[in-house]
DNA sequence: CGGCATTTTGACAATCGTCAATCAGTGTGG
DNA sequence: CCACACTGATTGACGATTGTCAAAATGCCG
């Protein structure tokens, strides 16, 4: 399978929220870029105990990090979207504490992590950039304890949705008005810490505001501003250095981006 | 105020955790050491929103991370004991998306950033070991939201003590049957999302299974078999090198590791 | 069309939160 | 030494959010 070029678009675009990278930079990204492969839906990527190996990034699907206790219940611990590492430096705690799956069928390529180590040498912007991404990874864990810790069911739900559109709009995978979102109430669930049959109460509560529906694999935001204040959703844990692109609803075609950064 | 030796050993102990330090390496990290200082219990080092400034290092006493959510709730994200970091990573994000307070009386020191980028240059091992400890603290945040997320508020509370007790153990503060936990009960409520009331009701409860005692400021454990298998409490998730270690209830001397690491 | 996963509904129960009062422990000043 | 204040722990009554169970409805895909 060969990867385009187009395929690393929300890639390219997450690292601009953290550093400015150089058309150098790039190109020394493509160049750690090694085999590619496709994983259908429900599948480990990695399993719990296993020791971490290659470093897989995420170019198309929604996969997750997860743990399951000894009665069945699942908690999902983290969204892991197109653009985002499976295993970029959890790697270097042995052997891995959670699993990794698919929600859809993903699309990843290995990074050949020798050339990346390289990298993150000679390219200091490049390692600022994949440890920035780490951090986020931490702080948007901090702020799902806050929610579940603290929070209601329906705010619970809420502010999900609004941390997934914040995130699905910087990889230009959503705009004002919606986005696909291929989860099932059981994921929610899984994710909130709340039961399947609640997360259905819940979604009709939403909808009932005037906030949002989802329907199929479609969420619809009706009412932004309201989803927004009513989820007490501010995105400052996300450290996006640039807030004001996110309006911006069309995707930045590639080609562009290399114009811009290729010289 | 004075950084005697005797006072880093939590700190190094914790950091053989991760990788096996030289006496280089250990006379490195001394050479990094700044200004000490001390704060008083529930203070705050940082506050949400600011940008991060010192890396400071808890030499003595117990800190936590938490977010106020805007109806006055908290939540503790994260306990810091004796040898951890509050800042070290976290900074390369900019803006602090949580605090840091004291809950004991804490005694720091200050850590020249500009010594520590260049000992993580030379000395590997010293960046290895940093980036350890911030990538267990993911780990634990993990863990922790499974347990608000998925257990009832006994098997929560039960695998926090669990938690607290392998983490003072690995710096010698703690023994088999019990450590010096200077938590109210409200804190432990923020910790696990339940409220103040059924922390109570839990402690009774954990209590009358002949499990625990916490008897003001200290934590007695009555069955450490009986609270693991109880709490499903395993350690892995804590990635310690050296588990058998734990079982030794005398802390090491400071002149012994000195000994053994400065040749 | 038929099978299967997912969503939806209703009834009921349980965990847990809230409120408010009391009790216990600790430190302070007279 | 004791009254006092203050914080933290404890208790009881009550209610609300949420979980569980089981069934029915819907949607999806071969």
């Amino acid at each position: 399978l060969q990867v385009t070029k187009a395929i690393l678009d929300p890639f390219l675009r997450k690292l601009r929220q953290a550093v400015e990278l150089t058309g150098g930079d790039i190109c020394a990204l493509q160049g750690a870029l090694g085999a590619s492969h496709r994983l259908e839906a429900h599948r480990d990527l990695i399993s719990e105990g296993e020791s971490a190996g290659a470093i897989r990034l995420i170019l198309e699907g929604f996969a997750c990090r997860y743990k399951v206790l000894d009665d069945g219940r699942r908690q999902i611990t983290a969204y892991l979207l197109p653009g985002d590492f499976c295993d970029l430096h959890v790697g270097m705690l042995g052997s891995m504490d959670h699993s990794i799956g698919t929600i859809t069928p993903c699309l990843f390529v290995n990074l050949r992590s020798d050339v990346l180590d390289e990298l993150t040498v000679t390219h200091s912007r490049i390692a600022r950039a994949l440890w920035w991404a780490t951090l986020v990874e931490e702080a948007i864990l901090r702020q799902w304890l806050v929610n579940v810790g603290q929070r209601q069911a329906e705010v619970r739900v809420a502010h999900l949705f609004c941390e997934l559109l914040v995130r699905l709009r910087v990889i230009g995978r959503a705009g004002q008005n919606g986005c696909e979102l291929p989860l099932t109430q059981k994921d929610i669930g899984e994710t909130v810490g709340i039961s399947t049959v609640h997360v259905n109460r819940v979604l009709q509560d939403l909808r009932a505001k005037g906030l949002i529906r989802l329907t199929g694999r479609r969420l619809e935001v009706d009412d932004p501003v309201g989803l927004t204040r009513f989820a007490r959703f501010s995105p400052n844990y996300l450290h996006l250095r640039h807030p004001e692109e996110l309006v911006r609803e069309e995707p930045v075609s590639l080609d562009r981006l290399l114009q811009l950064y290729c010289p």
